[in-house]
DNA sequence: CGCGCTATTCAACAATCGTTGAATAGCCGC
DNA sequence: GCGGCTATTCAACGATTGTTGAATAGCGCG
């Protein structure tokens, strides 16, 4: 099932990541975890404590380096634009490249992690709870770059952009596979570049359109 | 707990309605339900039969008269709109403005209907399953439109702006209050309404960057 | 009133859940 | 090789789950 000679916490951490992002919290039991890892049930709970402590070390795992991935992308490419500040395109690019890591590494488990902060990010439920603690800083400095790249913005336009921006690429992690549907396998749910490379100036139009000299 | 006065049946479905969209198939219990419908457990079973019958039939009571909403403003924008069709924002008014019935009827009934929506929609295990069955037929007539106003259109990149749109229409719907929190009060997830004044532009504008000239 | 039917409740079932305490295995330092 | 510690498994607990069959209530119709 999963990688036999890692150590057993790790696989339990992917077994749960992977069966967590698929059917959500309470959709999966520890039994399916540990099947799914090939350890006993009572190891789960002995390394990581009651269930709800194991989704919390799932979250937390790979979230300090992703947000380190993209505030790097950030200030990257703040440091090349120089004083003028970087464009839309350029912040926006920073804001998801890195979530490419996916499929550079070609490792699975980056691929369920995103769908699980999908998952929790889209619920109404976990959404409140889980994502503030963990992004809302990376994300207001987002904001702030984004704000300089278009003066005169007002900010309450500003926030309802960023949440299309948010919600479109929600659903591109959560990998549901409608587009595959929807366009007859034109367009593939896996392939991150592509929905980026579409998404991106999609997006900058949107915010131009929005917050530039309207209303 | 539930307006008593409705027929049994219906307390039933709002009940299941707002703890589904809440919390998920598996994170509610048919107890739950009975108990927020003021009912026996045992007549979910009775009326509606496995909960997964409930589930289905949760989703599909309102389901018909939203397409049918939708379908009217689509060809009623076409009508008016004449020979050479109706303009990007006007189709994707047609789009949105609709689903603003649940605040116009005041009905919360409706706002946890479409929170539920968001999460069919968003879950890689129940989206595939029953998204396309009851949306696929509207949503390819819709994109059928958007093809016209978009002369010399690539197709793989009307799907991609296609799915830009559904995810920040999934996520407004899940009312998460992530925005409310974000933005420190300025914009309200309740507020259908500013979001969809906000998302037009932004989703027109996306469209025409992305499928005219470029590339 | 009383029959017949539907709606509703009651009570209970086996199955499965998360969790835990005791038992076993693996392994490092001495 | 043998104590000491950690990792892992085993076995079992009470609680809760979805589901069902029997019992009760409600009610229209003759």
């Amino acid at each position: 099932m999963d990688d036999q000679t890692r150590p057993r916490p790790e696989r339990i951490l992917d077994a749960a990541e992977e069966l967590f992002a698929l059917h959500g919290y309470d959709g999966v039991t520890l039994r399916q975890i540990a099947r799914r890892a090939g350890v006993d049930v009572a190891l789960a709970s002995y390394h990581f404590g009651k269930k709800m402590d194991l989704f919390q070390a799932v979250f937390e795992r790979r979230a300090a380096f992703l947000n380190q991935a993209r505030r790097d992308a950030l200030h990257r490419c703040q440091r090349e634009a120089g004083e003028p500040g970087p464009t839309l395109e350029q912040i926006i690019e920073a804001f998801l490249r890195p979530l490419e890591l996916a499929q550079e590494t070609g490792d699975a488990g980056w691929r369920h992690y995103l769908a699980l902060i999908a998952y929790i990010n889209n619920s109404p439920y976990w959404g409140p709870k889980m994502m503030s603690h963990l992004f809302d800083e990376l994300v207001q400095e987002f904001i702030a770059a984004l704000a300089k790249a278009l003066p005169g913005a007002r900010r309450e336009d500003l926030y309802w952009c960023y949440h299309n921006l948010s919600g479109a690429l929600t659903l591109t992690l959560a990998q549901t596979k409608r587009i595959d549907n929807l366009s007859g396998g034109l367009c593939r749910s896996q392939d991150l570049q592509a929905a980026y490379d579409h998404m991106i100036p999609f997006v900058a139009a949107g915010f131009r359109e929005v917050c530039a000299n309207r209303r």
